[in-house]
Order: structure tokens, then sequence, then C-alpha cells
DNA sequence: CTAGGGTTAG
């Protein structure tokens, strides 16, 4: 590989024309300077062309175009004209390359492969495909070089009727053995996810190289199959194959997705004893997801400390991998970090960041990301535009989510669905509704992701005619297989509007088995209808599914401590601390000043504390004397009256309300989130507050969003 | 002129 680069190189050096070192053309004939030119015979200038195109240098190679045309050599002169063709499909320029090819009369073989691949490796593989049927219709036919690339297209553009057909025209015509079309046929059934065909290919395979191996490799992982990748390596090392860094890539993702550690760190030391003889720069990333997938977040980051090399990827690793790990801080101030150092963001880094936003709200963090992407011309693609419209949705702010989702010209399934669920979680149940419907007339079709945010949406609201017309209707036309997501909107959606027993029938007649989540839905809903029968009924069955979730046992000792009956709190309790499972304690988070603040409940540490507490005993008297009367039934401990009472004052949202109610001014909107679901008298404490103090509070649950205003909350008491 | 890599929203 080194000795064909600088084997070009010094041909480049010697045919170099003194003109070509000028000013850098951007532009064809007119910017050339004639006086400077030295007569160049075409085939000097073949051989010019032959090597810029394989350096891929776009603005020598245009400055040679201007010459060749200037001096009247392009002319009638097929073996220029192809060169040029293949120089520009080479360097991605598609349609300057087609502009040429069209002139060409007489298109040769080599013409046809390196348009075709030009198409296939830049991002057009159906123009590809179209080239290839051309081709044949000019009496040209395919051979081994054409084959990988139109094959390369297939899996590109998932097309698998053609996939197939093209196989089989390659099998007819024996190019089937040579070693790069069965590797591309390899790639092309692995990006079908047909490994089935793939393993079949590859059986039969008379000589195999690195690649074939690696291809299998990384094809049975990308389709969610590490046990059969580990196979494939296993009979590889059987075989007596020699691996390369790409192999130790593919066996990476399998130690991820299998999240072993220890494979894991056994292939980090083999790297590092081995780090003269391969290219490391590849494997570091990777390595990242391998200690992120298990949830060794010290070795993840005193791995990328140690990074000498870090490139866009390592950093967007990164923070998406603390993201998705709920460790949006981190994830935050690496970003922040990455810009400081001048590393260049891209769309995954922008798209991972909005993910930590939504989950801290940080909504000023979030919008000064959305300016960033403006002032720096990363036009919205749909996919950033998802990611705002979520972030706004999630931060509460519904208006900024509605105005990019109206503003994304081409809104694909995950973008309507995005923003449905968006007016789910505010509680706008009906507009929800109403855009289901829209993004039908769309032509979009429904997947179950999509159904799952509508039916949660309707459940927000109490929409049960809706919601019941939606699920049945989209199940049936639209041929989704009902999940256990589904069933469990469709149990929180009955339960809550307070049709019990028609949610239990549901759980009873459902097709598939009920999960602990759907049991846990049902019993929030016998909970709010105050049903101890009902809610012992599917207790039991919660508890039989030896669940994990700790909302189930909160939910559930709530219901005995609203009925006084505190051994079965207890019991309850002791249940809990068998399974190993604790209560996460409340807390919240207010962005105020560029920070986040977090408090958590009974919270002394921050440092305005006293002026916290001085604010919430104020306020407490003052709702005392409008007629608040705490409800203390949420309270889970059997102490008496006063004392539950100034339990319910150390809630995590009071203080953080109390925080901004101290330090802003009195038009600011109060935001703040909270991690558990706020419990009733909070919930009548904040709509109270925000009539007396005359403010608007915005809270997000770990639910749904809660707008309080002049004493009344969005979700008109149904939660 | 040929094939295989890492990060991505509900």
């Amino acid at each position: 590989m080194d000795g064909v680069l600088s084997l070009n190189r010094k041909l480049f050096k010697h045919h170099w024309p003194p003109f070509l070192n000028k000013t850098p053309f951007t532009t064809h004939a007119h910017f050339v300077d004639k006086s400077l030119l030295q007569p160049l015979s075409s085939l000097q200038c073949g051989a010019i062309l032959q090597s810029l195109t394989n350096i891929k240098w776009l603005t020598k190679g245009q400055q040679l175009h201007a010459y060749i045309i200037v001096s009247g050599n392009i002319q009638n002169n097929t073996y220029l004209t192809t060169k040029l063709a293949a120089f520009y499909a080479n360097c991605g320029h598609m349609t300057d390359a087609q502009v040429i090819f069209d002139g060409i009369v007489l298109k040769n073989s080599f013409l046809w492969n390196f348009m075709i691949r030009g198409y296939a490796c830049n991002g057009l593989p159906v123009k590809a495909l179209v080239l290839y049927q051309q081709m044949s219709c000019f009496g040209q036919k395919a051979d081994k070089f054409t084959y990988p690339f139109v094959i390369k297209a297939c899996g590109d553009f998932l097309n698998v009727e053609m996939g197939r057909r093209i196989h089989g025209e390659a099998v007819h015509s024996g190019f089937d053995s040579d070693i790069y079309v069965a590797n591309s046929l390899l790639a092309m059934y692995s990006k079908f996810g047909d490994m089935w065909t793939a393993r079949m290919v590859f059986d039969r395979m008379p000589v195999r190289d690195i690649t074939s191996w690696n291809t299998m490799i990384s094809g049975y992982v990308k389709n969610g199959k590490p046990k059969e990748a580990l196979t494939i390596f296993y009979l590889m090392k059987q075989t007596g194959s020699s691996s390369d860094g790409m192999t130790l890539v593919g066996l990476l993702c399998t130690c991820a997705d299998l999240a072993a550690l220890k494979q894991g760190k056994e292939i980090h030391g083999y790297v590092i004893r081995n780090r003269y003889a391969l290219c490391m720069d590849f494997l570091m990333n990777p390595l990242i997801e391998v200690y992120f997938k298990c949830n060794s977040m010290v070795y993840v980051r005193r791995l990328f400390e140690k990074m000498a090399w870090k490139d866009t990827v390592s950093w967007n690793s990164m923070i998406s991998g603390y993201a998705r790990n709920n460790y949006a801080f981190e994830s935050l101030s690496l970003f922040c970090r990455m810009i400081q150092e001048g590393a260049k963001p891209d769309q995954v880094t922008f798209i991972s960041v909005l993910v930590a936003c939504d989950q801290i709200t940080a909504l000023q963090f979030g919008m000064s990301v959305h300016s960033y992407l403006v002032k720096n011309g990363f036009g919205a693609t749909t996919v950033v535009a998802t990611a705002l419209i979520d972030m706004y949705a999630k931060c509460g702010n519904l208006a900024c989510a509605r105005r990019v989702f109206c503003e994304t010209p081409e809104k694909n399934l995950i973008c309507w669905s995005v923003m449905i669920s968006g007016y789910g979680i505010h509680g706008m149940g009906r507009e929800a509704v109403s855009l289901f419907h829209e993004m039908i007339k769309n032509n979009i079709i429904p997947d179950e992701g999509v159904l799952t945010s509508v039916l949660s949406a309707c459940s927000h609201t109490g929409l049960v005619a809706e919601g019941k017309e939606i699920f049945y209707t989209v199940t049936k036309d639209y041929d989704v297989e009902p999940v256990l997501a589904h069933y469990s909107c469709m149990v929180d959606l009955l339960g809550r509007a307070g049709h019990l027993d028609e949610a239990y029938k549901l759980i009873q007649t459902m097709e598939i088995n009920p999960s602990s989540d759907i049991w846990a839905a049902f019993l929030n809903a016998c909970r709010l209808h105050r049903n101890v029968e009902m809610a012992e009924i599917s207790a039991q069955n919660f508890f039989d599914m030896n669940a994990k979730q700790v909302g189930g046992y909160i939910c559930l000792s709530n219901i005995y401590a609203a009925e006084k009956r505190w051994d079965d709190v207890e019991r309850v309790r002791t249940l809990m601390r068998e399974k190993g499972l604790t209560k996460p304690p409340g807390c919240s988070f207010v962005e105020f000043d560029k920070m986040v603040h977090q408090f958590l409940v009974g919270d002394k540490s921050h440092p305005q504390i006293e002026d916290i507490y001085a604010k919430l005993r104020q306020l407490n008297h003052l709702l005392k004397e409008v007629g608040y009367k705490p409800d203390t039934s949420s309270v889970l401990y059997n102490v008496d009256e006063e004392t539950k009472e100034n339990m319910l004052w150390d809630h995590s949202e009071r203080l953080a309300i109390a925080f901004v109610l101290i330090n802003t001014g009195p038009n600011t909107i109060i935001r703040i989130t909270k991690n558990l679901r706020v419990c009733r008298d909070c919930h009548t404490v904040i709509k109270l507050i925000s009539k007396i103090t005359c403010r608007e509070i915005i809270m997000r649950d770990i639910r749904r969003f809660h707008h309080f205003r002049d004493g009344f909350c969005s979700c008109g008491d149904y939660w």
C-alpha cells in the first residue's frame, strides 16, 4: 500500500506542470492564464489525471480539466474524457462525472465500472443500479469489477429482490467464485439481515481471506447475533487464518453486545501489547463502547483521557455513552470541553447532547445548542430536527417543539412520533390524536412505536374512546402486532379512567403474557380508585413475577398507607429490601444562571438553604391562610401528623421552587424536573403557590408535565 | 478500478 502511494507521488511530481502550483482555481477554463501554459501531450495529461484520481485531489484535477479544455485536447479524445469521468467519479463529484460520461460515445467497461462505483460509494445506490441496467442495455457485459459495486448498491438500497437476481447472474456467469464478488455478497446479505444466506455463500466459498471472515463476524454482530460471531472467530482460529485490526473491531462489538468486560479487557491488553503492529486509532473507539456497555465508567474515562488521538467519533462515543447511561452532566461537560479543545462536532454529537439535555431538562443549554446549530450552518436534517423537537418537548417548551416540527420539511415516522408523544406528556391528548390522523393522511404507515406514543397520549388525558378506536384499527389495518407496551398503555388508559373491570378483562384476554409493567399500571389505577381488593390481586401477580421495578412496591405501600395498614406497609418494605431494591431519594432539578441545580429530599447542602427554608415557612403560612390542609396520605411512615407534615415540606420540588422564587423576578416561569412522581400534597401546594405568587410553574415528573397557573394544573388533577 | 470498521432521535 505504502509502495503504491509513494510511486504515485513520484509520478505526480515528475509530470507536474508549473501553472498548477499557482493560486488554486476553483472553476474551469476562464481562470487559466494562457501565457503560463506549457504544452502537455494527452498521454501526459492522462498520466497526471490517473495519479490525481488515485489520491482524490479534486482542485488540482479541476485545474487540469481546465487546461485540457483550453489546450483543445478534449475534442474527440475518448482516452482523456474517460479518465476525466473516472476522476470526478472517484472524487465523488457525480454530476460532473455524469456530464462527461454522457458525452462519451464509446463507453468501455472501465468507464461503466468507475461510474457505478462512484454512485455506489457516494451514497447513491439507486443511480448505481440504474446505470447497471443501462449498461446491459448497451450490450456491455458485467465483469468481476462490476459485481462488487452493484452488489454493494443493492445492500445499501436494501433491494433484496434485485440483490438476489444479481447474485444469480453472478453465479450464472461464473463470477461468484471471485473472492471480491463473494465478499460483497456476504456484506450484502448481512445488510439484508439474512445471515442464513450469507452463511451459505460463505460455506461454499472455495477460498476465503481475512475480509471474508471479518465480514461474517461483523455481519453477525450487526444482526444481534454475538454468539454466532464468536463461533466464526473460533472457526477462523482453527483454520489457521490470521486476523487483523478489523477482526478485533468485530470482536470488540461482540464484547459490547454481550457486556463481556473480561474479554474486552483482554483485547484491550492485546491491543496495547501490539500497538506498533496494529492501527490503534480504530480500536479505541469500539473499546469505549465495550466499557460503556459494561457500565465501567472508571475504565472508560481512564481510557479516554489516555487516548492521544481523539477524533469526532471518540468524543461522540463518550458523549452519547454518558447520555445513554444517565450521566447527563458528564455528557454535557464533555461536550463543552470538546468545543473548547477545538474538536469538530457533527450531527451525532448534537443528537447525543440533546438527549442529555432531555434527561435533566436543561432547556437553556438545549436552546444554546439549537442556536449553535443555526449559526454554524448545520442545516437541520430530519434527524437533528427530531432530536430538537424531543428536547423541547421534554424540557417543557412545547411551543418551540411545535415550531421546529412545522419547519421540518421532510418528516419521517419518528419525527411525527416524537411530536405526538410531546403532546401526550403535556396532557394535550386531543392534539396528539389529531396529529396522529394527520400523519396517516400524509401516507406515513404507523408502526408499533408511534402507536405507543399516541396510546400513551390518550391515557394521559383519559381519552378512552379515541384510544380504544386507535388501538383496534391500527393493529388490524396496518398489521401491527400489539406488544406489551400497547397493552400497558391500554390498561393505564382504562384503569385510570375508572374502568377497572374492563382493564382487568383486557389483561386476562390479551394474547401475550402480561408483564410486571402491566400489573404495575393496573396497581396504580387501583390506588387512584382506592380499590384495595383489586389492588391485592394485581400486587400478588406483580410479586409472582419477581419484578424489579421499585414503582410497583412504592405504589402498593401507598395503597396500604392510605388505609393505615402499617403492618402491610412494613411487609412490602421488607420484601423490597429482600430483593435488594431501594426507593431512590426524591430529587429535583432546576436550571438557573447557566447551571443545573440539584435538590435532594431534605437537602441541606445548598449554599442558600437557610433562605430557602425561610421562604418555605412563609409559603406554608400563606397557604394555610387560604385554607390549605396538608394531605399526609403519601407519607409512608407511621408517625404523628406533625412529623408527617414537616416531612412533606422537605420534598425536593418545594426546595427547588423556593430557590427559584428567591432568585428570580416576578414574571419568570419556574421550570423544575423531578425524578419521581409528584405526590398529591405537593401537587396541591404547587397549585396554590402558582396562585398566590402569580407565577407559572412548569414541572416534569417521571411520567408527564404539569403546567401550574393561577391555582390550576394542566393535568386537571388527572395523573 | 475491485470487498470489511466505530458514534445516530420515538
